[in-house]
DNA sequence: TCCTTACCTCC
DNA sequence: GAGGTAAGG
């Protein structure tokens, strides 16, 4: 079931300054995405500007234009559970309320393919790939709006602002979220990638072989609840994380799989987390990152030990020396961040945390292009030091 | 309730 | 030590 590499270049519009595909995609929300190099492009070191990732099921290839996000398909499988869901009452393009667009609700609604007419080479017809596209990156929310916003909430988002023009917070799967965070926990991007990786490649599905890679899918809560997990993730470097992610995937089995991941997008925010919390391996700052980046709970503020070096722009008194992030200052610091940028601040936090990943720093690729006047340059406004 | 420490592995 | 968590004081 899957598809010739060969599918064309597909668009839907979208301004760059809408949408920063390089922060957005490699800042460390998702572990899946790499810089594309194709094999027959002779220099093309890294500024390729296309990017190669899997979500939905399907290889994607993206790039963009000052008008135009881009899009090609290199290979693609069913949604696994399309036909053993109630498919077929969901037209694809359908409009769905703001609020209650998740990817993984989308997924499982994804309709048969012969109930459409055929477009070309692909399994669906363009709009679902559109829409799909729509959903992971939240097109629909006006993001210059909300940097105009940020400005005036903090001098800090204000400074960071036009280093880092629109970095986007995806909507993701939450099972692929959940278990790539407990791989992160005292672990740095790469080697994050790499256990995901791993994950996959041991118990994803094939997608489709690509210029020489083989692309999975992420594996299925099904596939890491199996009694054999732990031993064989110690085995592939995953240490004291091994526990967390079978008995995580066994806990969300018994507690309905896929079904309890919807209904804690339904839950608020808080009440989610608290049910997040009660699996093993996951603490405070990973029930937040689900709660962030796939559950649609965008006041959410992941706290790292980064974020609490951040955090001494707001708040004086958390101390210099202390290493580790107690429950008490987590809260303090979370609270603090909700009460100045509002219900969205935990997508604020994720481009103040891009802007501050080192590789990204001091890189002008980050401004926003040229021809970009939409996010003004800071103009000021003190708020400092409470 | 609040705060330390061990934990796997890689760099 | 690293973008944390669970166990024990």
């Amino acid at each position: 079931m899957t598809t010739a590499a060969g599918s064309k270049w597909r668009s839907l519009l979208c301004e760059s300054s809408q949408l920063q595909l390089k922060a957005t995609l490699l800042g460390g929300q998702s572990f899946r995405w790499k810089n594309y190099k194709s094999t027959g492009k002779g220099q093309s070191e890294d500024a390729s500007g296309e990017f190669i990732g899997v979500f939905a099921n399907i290889v994607w290839l993206l790039r963009q234009t000052e008008r135009e996000l881009q899009y090609r398909i290199v290979g693609e499988q069913l949604y696994p559970n399309a036909a053993s869901t109630n498919a077929a009452q969901a037209p694809v393009n359908s409009e769905t309320p703001e609020g209650k667009n998740n990817l993984a609700e989308v997924w499982m609604k994804v309709p048969e393919p012969k109930e459409f007419a055929k477009d070309s080479e692909l399994l669906y017809p363009a709009a679902h790939y559109e829409q799909l596209l729509r959903i992971y990156f939240r097109l629909d929310v006006d993001l210059e709006q909300h940097y105009r916003k940020w400005i005036e909430c903090h001098d800090h988002f204000a400074n960071s602002a036009h280093r880092f023009y629109a970095v986007r917070q995806l909507d993701q799967d939450p099972v692929e979220n959940l278990f790539s965070f407990i791989c992160s926990q005292n672990n740095h991007i790469t080697r994050i990638s790499d256990l995901v990786e791993k994950l996959c490649t041991n118990y994803g599905d094939k997608i489709c072989d690509h210029e020489g890679t083989t692309y999975w899918n992420f594996p299925s809560v099904e596939a890491l609840a199996n009694g054999a997990v732990e031993g064989r993730l110690r085995e592939l470097g995953f240490g004291y994380r091994a526990k967390y992610i079978q008995g995580s995937a066994a806990k969300i089995l018994s507690l309905g799989g896929l079904e309890w991941f919807r209904r804690l997008t339904e839950l608020d925010y808080k009440a989610a987390r608290t049910e997040l919390i009660g699996l093993p391996g996951i603490g405070p700052k990973v029930a937040d990152c689900v709660c962030l980046m796939s559950l649609n709970h965008l006041q959410a503020i992941p706290v790292d030990t980064h974020v609490f070096q951040l955090a001494k722009h707001y708040l004086s008194g958390l101390g210099n020396k202390t290493q580790a992030v107690t429950d008490k200052q987590y809260v303090l610091v979370a609270d603090k961040f909700r009460e100045i940028y509002g219900p969205y601040a935990g997508w604020a936090q994720t481009v103040l945390f891009c802007s501050d990943l080192r590789q990204f720093k001091d890189r002008n690729e980050n401004r926003a292009p040229p021809g970009d006047k939409a996010v003004p340059v800071p103009k000021k406004k003190a708020k400092k030091g409470n």
